[in-house]
DNA sequence: GACCAGGCACATC
DNA sequence: GATGTGCATGGT
C-alpha cells in the first residue's frame, strides 16, 4: 500500500474525529499501567482500576512495588483478568526495580529497539503492549498495531488476509519515516473509527473510509 | 442474556 | 506455524 493512500486515510480520520490527545494518563508510569490493564479490556474499566490505585495511593512505582500480586489484584478488579494482570504488573515492577532502580525515566534513555526487546522479555507484555509503552510513554517512533488496525484495514481490503503484526507495522514504518506525532495520532484515530464502524459486527453507515476500494483502484493508474 | 472490549501465554496439532 | 482456549469485569 502506498504512502499516498495511508496519508489519505489519515487525513480523512483526522478531519472526521479531530486530534485524540492520546495516551490518557498523567505520567509515564500511569501510561504503562494502563497499557497492561487495557489488554483485551474496555478503557472505561481500566479507568476504574486506575482510579482505585490512585485512591489507595498506589500510583507510584515505589508504592505498587511494595504490594504483592495478591494485594494488587482486588485494586484492579474492574479491569478484568485481575489475577493475570496483577501478576503482570508485579513482574514489570520487579524488573524495573531489579534493573533500573525503580526509575521509569531511566527506560527513556534506552535505544528504542533495546527498550522494546527488554519489554518483550517480560511475561505479560506482548507486541502491542510493548509498542504502546514505547510510543505513548516514551515517545519512541513505533507504530502500535491492535485488533482494530487489522480489522479496519482488513475490511477495506487494504491488507492481505494473512497479514501478521509485524507485516502491518512495517507498512506504517516504511511509509512515514518514524514520525512520533503522526504514529501517536494515527493509531488513536484507527481505534476511534474502529469503535464507530468496524466492530466485529460492522456498521459501515457513514464510515469515513467507505469508498476506499474505489480510491485504491484509481490510484493504480 | 448475549455480545464485546485498545492481548497474552500456553497447549495442541 | 497456525489454531484453540483460559483469563473476568462492566457497558450496551
Amino acid at each position: 500500500m502506498s504512502r499516498h493512500l495511508l496519508t489519505e486515510i489519515y487525513q480523512r480520520l483526522l478531519d472526521r474525529y479531530g486530534p485524540q490527545h492520546w495516551w490518557p494518563g498523567q505520567s509515564r508510569f500511569e501510561i504503562i499501567l494502563g497499557a497492561i490493564l487495557t489488554q483485551n479490556t474496555n478503557w472505561t474499566n481500566v479507568e476504574k482500576a486506575i482510579a482505585n490505585l490512585r485512591k489507595n495511593d498506589c500510583l507510584s512505582p515505589e508504592k505498587l512495588h511494595a504490594l504483592t500480586a495478591v494485594q494488587i489484584a482486588p485494586l484492579i478488579r474492574p479491569a478484568g483478568y485481575f489475577n493475570q494482570k496483577s501478576t503482570r504488573l508485579k513482574l514489570f515492577l520487579d524488573w524495573l526495580f531489579d534493573n533500573y532502580d525503580g526509575e521509569v525515566d531511566e527506560l527513556a534513555e534506552l535505544p528504542t529497539s533495546t527498550l522494546r526487546e527488554q519489554l518483550l522479555t517480560l511475561k505479560g507484555i506482548g507486541p502491542e503492549t510493548a509498542d504502546s509503552i514505547c510510543l505513548y510513554a516514551f515517545d519512541k517512533p513505533i507504530f502500535v498495531i491492535d485488533a482494530y488496525t487489522a480489522r479496519v484495514f482488513g475490511r477495506h481490503g487494504l491488507i492481505e488476509p494473512g497479514c501478521g503484526y509485524s507485516d502491518i507495522q512495517e507498512l506504517f514504518h516504511s511509509s512515514f519515516d518514524h514520525n512520533v506525532q503522526l504514529f501517536n495520532e494515527y493509531h488513536a484515530l484507527i481505534v476511534q473509527v474502529g469503535k464507530q464502524h468496524c466492530k466485529r459486527r460492522p456498521n459501515c453507515q457513514g464510515c469515513p473510509l467507505e469508498d476506499l476500494p474505489h480510491q485504491l483502484e484509481t490510484e493504480m493508474f
